[in-house]
DNA sequence: TAGTGGTCTAGACCACGTA
DNA sequence: ACGTGGTCTAGACCACTAC
């Protein structure tokens, strides 16, 4: 482990316990190297890993806040849900509520590009951090791309299709909407009939551009919110 | 002008005219800290530039690389009703509810990285397809960029910075929630108190990545939804 | 005036890839 | 064995902020 990636997880322990309130100042770059004895360029690495994870401003002439508390899912680019969990060190969980093979309707079709004969996966999941349910998720994953779905797999199916099946997700589309919570999403979120819930619904594709999993996301709105840097076409 | 930005510049000049060909070495650090008379920070400082703007890629006991032309992340945007509104010439009016130059507040300072002193433009509008309210949007532009912003250039500001005062909008950062509405925005888009609203905070950059200007919008949830490709960034 | 983060120097050792 | 980028040290001056 390399010396700024330490200091910078013994900062987000420190940040996530809450030693530093929100909107304070982190201790000043010198009194870090003071503390973990190292050079100041050390220090700035391992503030830029809290920069890069959204948890730290600087301000020059003033100091490092702490930032905001909401977890940003997809500020660096694509990522599953136990990786961003994980880079808020966060302890997660994922629970599967339903697994099976079926027939997909007509949306999944035109999503995954597959006529009405071809069987896909459908895993229905809730995610949970620090037991509190934040997301609830429906993935549709073509046979042809997984003969067998273990339970245990499905439940990171990200990391399974990528570091066990290797897939490489080379794009993602999505679609993004805030609609109220009906009577199936109130419930398994635990939230009221007409809540607001960020509705994200992502198709992975692969480098040739096929699609390789379809998901409907349902997020807690109180804890997340979506990042997106667009360039603009020139 | 930074010494290291100054060296950036040239090299991005460089790859422009085709000096190094793709998927082809640039200059080791150690030949660019030679060259420019420099420290090898300085060097590295440069080339973080140049990977950030996804120009070229590094890699460890090999060199780095000049990658493909462009191909980031696209979007169609926000799409809905007013798209299909122009498309149909239905009729869409933007109603300008106030407009006026106050002092930003810590937020907005972070936003478009200015300082408390220096005061902006905050624009709130309505807008408006055959007579109903779609959004609900506050503007922040700051003074520096515009003297003057006269109602009827508030009205379509993008328009107005983009061809009027001819700023290049190179890319913006978006922030997306869902919320429910409060009192303020219930009133304002003729919505019931906390019905679902999908809420989109855009800043607005130039092409040196300066913020231009940073925007609140609220959207009516049943006619509006986001679309967004993204690439994966290995 | 003192403290902050931003920039910069001039060195050093390391792990990795290629020959 | 050698060159590459990754990490790290121990200094320095600057612009900005707060007092």
């Amino acid at each position: 482990m390399k010396r700024y990636e330490e200091i910078a997880e013994e900062l987000i322990k420190e940040i996530n316990e809450g030693v530093y309130q929100q909107q304070e100042l982190l201790p000043s770059e010198n009194k870090l190297i003071e503390r973990f004895k190292v050079s100041r360029m050390t220090v700035r690495q391992a503030l830029d890993v809290l920069v890069g994870k959204n948890m730290v401003t600087k301000k020059p002439g003033k100091g490092t806040f702490v930032t905001g508390q909401k977890i940003k899912s997809f500020s660096r680019g694509l990522i599953g849900f136990s990786e961003s969990a994980k880079m808020q060190n966060k302890e997660s969980d994922t629970i599967i509520l339903s697994n099976e093979l079926v027939a997909p309707n007509d949306e999944v079709q035109e999503l995954l590009n597959i006529s009405a004969s071809e069987l896909v996966y459908r895993v229905e999941r809730l995610r949970l951090i620090s037991g509190e349910v934040y997301i609830y998720e429906i993935d549709f994953i073509p046979l042809e791309y997984t003969n067998e779905l273990p339970e245990e797999k499905a439940k990171s199916l990200f990391k399974y299709l990528e570091n066990e099946m290797s897939y490489t997700i080379a794009f993602a589309n999505y679609k993004i909407e805030a609609i109220g919570a009906d009577k199936t999403i109130a419930k398994h979120m635990q939230v009221n009939r007409q809540a607001p819930i960020l509705f994200v619904q992502v198709t992975h594709y692969l480098n040739d551009s096929r699609p390789l999993y379809a998901s409907y996301s349902y997020y807690r709105h109180e804890y997340y919110s979506f990042n997106s840097t667009i360039q603009r076409n020139v």
